[in-house]
DNA sequence: AATGAATGAGACTTCATTCAT
DNA sequence: GATGAATGAAGTCTCATTCAT
């Protein structure tokens, strides 16, 4: 195993444990385990567990962020680039489900909540886009004119919901539902 | 202190300590300690943590559901009946912060999880009404034709983040910026 | 046992210990075992293993002081009384092996380097005893006129070195030799 | 780098690091980079820590002897010569306040123990020139009649002390006061 | 010969739970 | 019934040493 797979056989293994038990349910040792190494090789790659759950919430927003860009700029439409984004990061979060109970994890603990006063709503880079888009949005008084977090938690608080529901296998959301989803959240945002 | 004291007395130190700081952070010797009690009269009423954790989410839900279906039985149009609940739920939340991020902390760790199996949204009985408000919604062809728990998304989806970030401090929710949330939420479930 | 026992055996344990094998051979969970006690217990006495190492050093002064100034007060003559303290100490180390070994690890360990730099020599209300009397010493120009300090080191420094070398089995010191042995501390100091 | 040069810099390296932090503060790894070599390659010229550390007591004690023997032979009196020795020795402390603090860490732990069972004074070849200075002492009748390792902690005792005081900032020893710290050593076993 | 990444034993500490008082 | 001191399993992290490159 080369020294960038075993930093990623780490990540790896501690996005499985933590996105299905939890940061508790994620010792060093069972991570260690899991990614076919000894305890201490963690401390080389990470300076602690803390800096672990950090950096890895970094990689993810990083990861996130070009895959819900892609083709984000060749868009006109107030309308169309909003549900480009939004479908895009439901898209995201359904094909990389890990990824998704990661980032709640992360968001509702301790870790999280540093990071979460600083930027609204954990896709930094995407949220800068959104963020213009918003701006943007109420200038044009294309969406309602309410302050930008409120809108902010009108468009993530219902894709995350039926995100979640997917995941936890209360609903299957197919292409057509994911569409019909992300309507649902302009509906709710638009004037 | 009565016996009933006592226990309040726990439930209420565990509510304090495990909403601001998490399951984490909240020992079950410290929440002796804030409970003026000892730790082993802990289980006298609890079998144990877990057991405490979990009763006192069915208590909150249990104390949710009178005072946000108050003078619900009197509305007759459907819309009004969606507004009303909504409405007083997130008033609800907003004036009882520490029920609020008790929930939140409930629902995301692995205690939450088989709670959640059962129950789509974690407010069970309130979560009665709702589910007869959107079938009956369904029906009437008033909100849009998605799956149940989809709906049940799309509107508690925005109302908790919204209620998360006026506890967090992000946004300031006074009664008329509560009804355009509601609203809103209103816009992403009707038809 | 009693809660002051457990506690008294802690400390005995950990006295044991750090005297023979030094700090790195006293790993709390050996202490415990040797204290008759389990591990988590000594964190009920000691909020951590610097705090306990810290408290017994304080323990040790505490302890010493009576010992070495009985019989002091009603000395007149100022050789006797340097005599008396000399002896006293000596005779001290000779009789609790352990507890000399003990303030030895201390003195030469990071421990008690902060505690070194607000007094000079370990023994702190014994060594207050001793300031006044160098000081009175050179006032009346009995004793030699160098810095304080280096009047400590001429007379701890000989009596420190006799004392571990008893200990360690290099000497045998009788009465009769920790009466020429202070003397020729004496020696030393004075004019 | 020469492979003396190599072992020399990781001598160097672990002489900074104990002295100033003891062994507890001197891990392989740090001693590899600060040496700047690999971790590894300490152990193809020390067979383990244990070694290194008593080579380097060693080697502390060859380099010694000679400084403090220069111009030793050819000095008669008695006085004089205990003078010459006690005055370059403290000179040297004063002068390698490192190898004073590593000999005194060495000393004072387990490392130190099997050492000093062997030899009284831990300056091994200078204590032979102490041996023969102090049996010709007691014969001409010129030193206390005491056994000689008392007569070794009478003068090493307050020598060490002195020097450890002014490494630690408490005293500053100028030539005036090394020379009246030396003779009250002398003071200490003249008879 | 040199490296330094990898290892895992072992250190300190926390905390849910028990049980003698 | 209530207590809270005691417990020890389990968690995080360090570091001397090895070994493939």
């Amino acid at each position: 195993m080369s020294k960038l797979e075993k930093r990623d056989e780490i990540v790896r293994a501690a996005l499985e444990l933590i996105a299905e038990h939890g940061f508790h349910g994620a010792p060093m040792a069972l991570i260690a385990e899991r990614a076919g190494v000894g305890a201490g090789t963690i401390y080389r790659y990470f300076e602690n567990k803390d800096v672990l759950i950090n950096e890895m919430y970094q990689e993810l927003e990083e990861k996130i962020f070009p895959v819900i860009t892609e083709g984000y700029g060749e868009l006109k439409a107030f309308r169309e680039r909003f549900l480009h984004l939004g479908t895009a990061l439901l898209r995201y979060f359904i094909q990389n489900p890990l990824d998704f109970r990661y980032l709640e994890q992360f968001h509702n603990s301790p870790y999280g909540v540093a990071t979460r006063r600083e930027r609204l709503l954990g896709v930094r880079e995407g949220c800068d886009v959104y963020f213009h888009l918003f701006e943007e949005g109420i200038a044009q008084q294309v969406l309602k004119d309410v302050p930008l977090p409120l809108l902010f938690a009108l468009s993530f608080g219902p894709l995350l919901a039926a995100a979640r529901d997917h995941i936890l296998g209360f609903i299957e959301l197919d292409d057509a539902l994911i569409a019909r989803t992300i309507e649902a959240c302009w509906d709710a945002v638009k004037r």
